[in-house]
DNA sequence: CTTTGGCACTCGACTGTAGCGAGTGCCAGT
DNA sequence: ACTGGCACTCGCTACAGTCGAGTGCCAAAG
């Protein structure tokens, strides 16, 4: 089977302009928009090929040709350079981003950038409770029964539950409790911290152990519930860009699937040591998002992965544009975070 | 202009009809499908009538009629009876909400709860920090210049503010800031510190006015800023049931309007005497939300009201139900607040 | 062996016509 | 005041015809 360059020139030229255009493109249009140096009858050997091979397709006999996620996958591995951001770009993003007041803030200053810049619905997963440190553990009494924990991490998440002692405590033995937690866990990453806490509740005085089991109870839940991780979105309404066909015709899936924490969290959360991921159509492994394409990344401070972040689109999507921002923001972001 | 019994039973029987079946009602199918006791063509006149009087309307001349904003508006204010929940629905109420661990939880799961209740899109406010009294200040040593400053409120709202000081401070200074700003502060509902602040200010030891000055400062924007308000949305996937043409073609608008959280607030957040509100179509001041309904809602533990929520959906709605949901669910959530 | 021009073919998109039927407005009769 | 009857409107569907973009294939040229 040969794919050579002029081949692969072709695929290019009709990914490129069906994602400019939205329309099929054929051979005619094709050798016009872009100096092949062929005539429009080779070019169309070359498509029969290339579609044999499963990288376009034709939506009609007679209509001209539309990239498969195959053909898509192909262009994003081989044959698109990634786009440098355009300094007006880099400068919005540093502009948009400098103003973040707190984490939240620069999550939802994120999230909407991101939006923005790609056109696309963005998401972002706060900075994972697991990959933090804990920086400090406060206690907060509300009655004598009752404490607010107040967990604050590296990351600068900051996260509270409440706990409900089995009996009333008094404000001194609190104090104990807050200084023993803080001296066994400031400084521990999170998912390490289990073990520790059987040690904790071991070597806390006796009087002291009620209190300490059921306030271990609730960090340690802190950690499991769904509660562990936060996401933000923003851009839903530029689903709406460009025809219903980029979606087979239904926004109702992907909407849904929007919904679902767990969904999203599993769309960028799965941060693996390749920084970057491109998932096309079929390769979801989102029933709903069949239909869509995922460029997502993970970000954090320096080296450290903290949480990922990213965006989606219709498979019909400016690919080296999207990769580009999407890289860049979270290369900022990272150094954002660094800087606390 | 004579709008008798009957005319008004027409019109309940138009709207009812159309919404459950999302098609124009002719006099045929109306005499058929309800008790009215007349023939096709007494139905014609009095529906002629309705038209004349901006109740009703014709998309095309050879079609049945549509109910009008306007016509939806007599319909609600007159013309309906509220249902009753069925006991199913009211146990599904409070068992969802039961299970409640915390604040985050219980606005999670009743947005999500009214969402699946009503089938629509919908948004509930966190209690507004403005309408809550300060239960506890705390102040978290990051280091030697950075406080954490953690606000728990009455309505079991937290919200933290990183405050940096303009100089380092020793931790005994940080217990004295936390017990002053606690003395003047707990009790005192948040829209009424802004006074008493200041005097705050002044009656510091002069050596601890500089940090009890940003502190303030940070206190306030606390409240001033977009941070003030939390918002939580669910069931935008709700949207694309039924028929484009529920809300004139595009969802763009309405997505667009989701996403400002500011717009949000003004949905549900103005919240009145007037315990319950139904903006239909044109009434809904915010133009992308023209082709949408509103039926909105305050709630709170006992009488007073913290925050508002509702559901957004066409205008072709059940109004009776959703209606009688909304208020239900606001009333379990103000008693489940009341609780703690 | 590759490329090219030519040609027949396919098939979706658009146009125009016709018939159907739901629904109306009006009117004369009860 | 209500009703039955009737002519009329007009959107919807089906069908036929035309157009044109785009294809596949083939024979000829490089």
């Amino acid at each position: 089977m040969g794919l050579d360059d002029r081949k692969l020139a072709v695929l290019r030229a009709i990914v490129e302009d069906y994602v400019a255009t939205q329309e099929p493109v054929g051979s005619k249009a094709l050798v016009e928009r872009h100096q092949l140096g062929v005539s429009p009858a080779t070019v169309r050997n070359d498509m029969a090929v290339l579609e044999e091979e499963g990288f376009i397709r034709q939506p009609h006999t007679s209509a001209g040709r539309v990239p498969t996620d195959r053909g898509y996958r192909l262009f994003v591995d081989r044959l698109s350079r990634v786009k440098p951001l355009s300094p007006a770009e880099r400068r919005a993003i540093e502009r948009f981003l400098a103003g973040a007041v707190d984490l939240d803030d620069v999550v939802h200053r994120t999230v909407r950038l991101l939006a923005q810049l790609t056109r696309q619905v963005a998401v972002v997963q706060y900075p994972s409770l697991a990959r933090s440190r804990v920086r400090h553990l406060e206690l907060v009494p509300i009655s004598t029964t009752r404490l607010m924990l107040v967990m604050i991490a590296d990351t600068g998440r900051v996260e509270q539950r409440l706990v409900e002692l089995p009996a009333p405590i008094l404000a001194d033995d609190v104090l104990d409790l807050r200084r023993l937690a803080n001296e066994k866990l400031v400084g521990i990453r999170l998912s390490e911290t289990p073990p520790l806490v059987q040690a904790l509740i071991d070597e806390s005085p006796p009087d002291l152990r009620p209190a300490m089991t059921t306030l271990s109870t609730v960090l340690l839940e802190t950690l499991v519930e769904r509660h562990e991780e936060r996401i933000a979105l923003a851009g839903t309404a530029n689903l709406t860009r460009g025809s219903l066909l980029d979606f087979h015709g239904s926004l109702r899936p992907i909407l849904e699937a929007l919904e679902e924490e767990v969904v999203l969290l599993k769309l960028i959360g799965e941060v693996e040591p390749s920084t970057l991921r491109v998932r096309i159509g079929d390769e979801n492994e989102i029933d709903n998002l069949r239909a869509a394409s995922v460029v997502s990344t993970g970000y954090g401070p320096g080296a450290t992965i903290v949480g990922g972040m990213g965006v989606l689109g219709p498979t019909r999507m400016d690919y080296p544009g999207t990769i580009a921002t999407v890289r860049a923001v979270a290369r900022y972001v990272g150094e954002l975070l660094a800087q606390n």
